[in-house]
RNA sequence: GCCCGGAUGGCGGAAUAGGUAGACGCAACGGACUUAAAAUCCGUUGGCCGCAAGGCCGUGCCGGUUCGACUCCGGCUCUGGGCACCA
């Protein structure tokens, strides 16, 4: 008598069971491998979104998978809880963050359960808590002691009208997303953690990370950018100090014409002083917002500074130009332009009528026409007086050498990488333990005064942060002088807390120290999945603060993560799912209609995890009814009683041809899951195998242990996936104990080989017929076979064979 | 603008090391069951030609390497992600 596949009461009572068993909680166990399987924990923005649901799913998959390995698997859940949604959703609907925060919590665990994720809830982190943020102020005091943090001037989006700092997100073209003012430049001080000082460390390692995906190594290695360059100055007439330039193409050098510097620039400050026009074009200048993209993009706009620099080599006076392109806060503020060999100088100079001067040429002799399109490539030198006919390498060394024995210059290695700015004018952050005293300067909070606890009921009016409004909470007195003084109000960057979260899972309760022994046992992370927008910025601070804390001695763990799989997007409509679009699906209305293991089983079929996931509304219908279907194959099945055990291991050929296929089945799944994460495939090879289930009807005994061994290897391998449905059906078919303790199945290697194999043959490289031959033939039967087809016979005449390749069980290549 | 990806039927995707393009699923169409609908089950389905056998074309575009290219190389187009204060 089959029960009706009702998916609520069978995911109730599989959860249930998980719970009652505390299944997913782990202790330190010894003498067992241990596999910590870890998802970037989310923004508690208010409900689940597919994306979530995409990249919970991949990771319990895998932590799964790796239980029924016999590892010991740790996979943790907790909440990225700082951040500027919960203060705009505090302005909005007059809630304090906190309030906000802790419901939109409280109410996505709910819908995490519902899903079915093998999680340990018992180590459940809060960033926003100060038990937890209370290690990173301590860090960031040791890290002060150290010198690895400074403070120093950095510009930010200011918005005049509002009177506040703004974050990119919130700059529309150019303007506040919610005064519609002009946003400008402005600078002040703030606080950064010296990631440079990592910088050659953070790149080598990338070189020992297999388990990385190569397009993630080569974004990092990019944004770390080191580069090999010359450091050197240009004398400007009338000022006592050289204008100083860093370049990776000394090689160019002659065919500097001009120079630019920031609208920030003393030069251009002072220049301005006395030119009322210039100093309006300065101020039109800082009105911009602080992001690349946006700087990048605009037009590039210029005036002359009415001064000259003097070419180091040629003495030759090139005009000074102050250019809203050239940013203060990268490198010295200043650039020599070379546009015959720059494509952004070369752009420039012909807007504003600069020379443009050919100083390489192409390395085969040919010509170039510099006056249509910069010439980038590296080539021989011309123009360059001794330095004529050299090629790049001998150009840079002699011109290398001639600034360094003059002690005029000097070869430096650059960086892109710039140090992390972690301030942020904001309210709802981890409070930077910093108090400012008027003899003492800026010093750290001590460590018996830890934590600096954030006030969590205030009134959230929006216009700056409340904390500056708060004298309880501002006015200190000095730990070092004890004469009054000011607390930093400002915040830390919410990257900081999500840089060392993953070690922390491993002990969340220790009030005594940030990590302990536990987290030597867990780290570092064997499996860390998420989305591959975090492929620099996350990635890369998570592996600089790894190792401020292995040099701290808390770890000595160096790389956070060993293995990384980057889930793609969930798109729909071509974009990015997100609230600000309005392109949502809700998670939740899939799960009520379908339940949990539908959802699961959707996001796993419908693309291989790295690739982004276009959303349709179709295709979860099919995912259900596969799942129906899979319920009433294994009721029916079971129904009809337990096969017998023993039987003779004789089959006939469609028993031994399921045989093979479970065997064929099981081998697959294995290596999609196992080693090449394409979950799709293996839900796809489930189904085929359910299918042939279905088509076989062989009520013998030895046909229904046949079919008993193919649906537990289905049962057994969904699991991962589909948990709750598995858990079910296991006991359907007749075993006394629970799923989630069982091994995954083994394939027997003597099955997995067909013993007839199809062979493709061409001629000419194109198809021209099949031939069915026993596995393993040699080439020349398999030949003289193929040859013997009809079809084959029409497009090959005897004698005319130039040449035949033998692929050995697959194909044979016939050329006439 | 710069860095990193992607593009295959009507749709999502498969083809794992250069070797049968389109597995599996969705949608559509036809049929069975039903008073009917839903559900379920069976069948067909890249395009063109052909009664059939079979042939020609076909993996964003242009070109190259190879007996053979979705796969490798060069050049484009469109599109997604990141660009340091969204997380």
């Amino acid at each position: 008598m089959s029960i009706p596949y009702h998916p609520e009461a069978v995911e109730k009572k599989a959860q249930q069971f998980w719970d009652e068993a505390h299944c997913f909680e782990v202790a330190e166990t010894d003498g067992k491998e241990k596999f910590y399987c870890l998802t970037m924990f989310p923004y508690p923005s208010g409900k689940l979104h597919m994306g979530h649901v995409r990249v919970f799913t991949i990771n319990d998959v895998i932590a799964r998978y790796q239980r029924m390995q016999g590892k010991h698997v740790l996979q943790p859940m907790g909440w990225d809880a700082f951040g500027l949604p919960a203060e705009n959703a505090a302005i909005k609907r007059g809630i304090p963050p906190a309030q906000w925060t802790y419901r939109n919590i409280d109410e996505m665990r709910i819908q995490m359960r519902r899903l079915g994720y093998a999680y340990d809830w018992t180590r459940e982190v809060m960033t926003c808590r100060p038990e937890y943020y209370r290690w990173e102020q301590w860090l960031f005091t040791k890290m002060f002691e150290k010198g690895l943090v400074y403070r120093k001037n950095s510009i930010v989006n200011w918005d005049p009208v509002d009177q506040t700092v703004l974050a990119n997100e919130q700059v529309i073209d150019g303007r506040g997303w919610r005064s519609d003012a002009l946003v400008e430049r402005r600078e002040i001080p703030q606080w950064f953690m010296k990631i440079t000082a990592y910088a050659d460390e953070l790149l080598d390692e990338l070189d020992r990370m297999p388990g990385w995906p190569e397009s993630v190594k080569t974004m990092q290695r990019n944004w770390i950018g080191r580069s090999v360059g010359l450091e050197l100055s240009f004398a400007v007439p009338g000022e006592r100090e050289p204008l100083t330039v860093y370049t990776t193409r000394p090689d160019t050098l002659f065919g500097v014409t001009y120079m630019a510097v920031a609208a920030e620039h003393p030069l251009a400050v002072k220049a301005a002083a006395t030119n009322a026009k210039l100093a309006a074009f300065i101020e039109e200048c800082k009105k911009s917002g602080a992001a690349e993209a946006r700087l990048e993009t605009m037009e590039k706009r210029g005036m002359s500074l009415g001064l000259s620099a003097i070419h180091p080599l040629t003495g030759v006076e090139v005009p000074l130009w102050v250019a809203n392109f050239v940013l203060m806060s990268y490198g010295t503020g200043a650039i020599m332009a070379v546009p015959g060999h720059d494509a952004r100088d070369w752009e420039f100079a012909r807007k504003h009528g600069l020379p443009i001067v050919q100083v390489v040429a192409p390395a085969d002799g040919s010509d170039f026409d510099i006056e249509a399109a910069p010439f980038l490539e590296h080539g021989v030198l011309v123009n360059s007086a001794d330095y004529d006919g050299m090629d790049f390498d001998a150009a840079f060394n002699a011109i290398a050498d001639y600034f360094e024995n003059a002690n005029r210059g000097k070869r430096t290695i650059n960086y892109r990488l710039r140090d992390w700015g972690v301030s942020r004018q904001r309210y709802w952050g981890t409070p930077i333990p910093i108090i400012y005293c008027d003899d003492c300067d800026a010093v750290p909070v001590p460590e018996d005064q830890l934590p600096v606890v954030l006030p969590e009921d205030v009134a959230f009016t929006g216009h700056g942060s409340p904390l500056k409004d708060m004298p309880e909470f501002v006015n200190v007195d000095c730990p070092q002088c004890g004469e009054p003084a000011r607390r930093e109000t400002d915040t830390f960057d919410t990257f900081v807390e999500s840089s060392w979260y993953f070690a922390r899972y491993a002990c969340p309760d220790n009030d005594k120290r940030m990590l302990d022994e536990r987290a030597d046992y867990w780290t570092p992370v064997d499996q860390y999945t998420g989305g591959i927008e975090h492929a620099i910025l996350h990635l890369l601070y998570s592996r600089f603060f790894q190792r401020v804390m292995r040099d701290q001695g808390l770890s000595n763990v160096s790389e956070p993560f060993t293995n990384l799989l980057t889930q793609g997007m969930v798109l729909k409509d071509g974009a990015k799912m997100s609230k600000n679009k309005g392109n949502t699906v809700d998670p939740q209305e899939l799960i009520e209609k379908y339940g949990a293991d539908t959802v699961r089983l959707f996001m796993m079929f419908a693309a291989p995890p790295e690739q982004a996931l276009e959303w349709s509304d179709d295709g979860v219908q099919g995912s259900f009814r596969f799942l129906k279907r899979f319920w009433v194959a294994v009721q029916k099945h079971a129904d009809a009683g337990r096969p017998e055990t023993s039987s003779a291991d004789v089959f006939t050929p469609d028993q031994e041809a399921l045989l093979r296929k479970t065997h064929q089945t099981i081998a697959k799944i294995s290596d999609d899951i196992g080693r090449r994460y394409t979950f799709n495939t293996a839900v796809a090879a489930s189904m085929e195998l359910l299918n042939a289930v279905n088509r076989f009807d062989d009520p013998s005994a030895t046909g229904r242990r046949v079919v008993q061994q193919a649906l537990e290897a289905v049962v057994l391998m969904l699991s991962p996936m589909v948990p709750h449905i598995c858990h079910e059906l296991w006991s359907v078919l007749g075993h006394e104990t629970a799923l989630i303790d069982e091994s995954w199945p083994a394939a027997d290697a003597r099955l997995l080989h067909a013993d007839i194999v199809k062979i493709a043959v061409q001629v000419n490289g194109k198809m021209r017929g099949m031939v069915s031959v026993p596995a393993d033939t040699d080439d020349d039967t398999v030949l003289a076979a193929a040859l013997s087809d009809p079809n084959v016979q029409r497009f090959v005449s005897a004698g005319s064979i130039r040449k035949t390749i033998v692929v050995p069980n697959k194909l044979v290549s016939i050329v006439v």
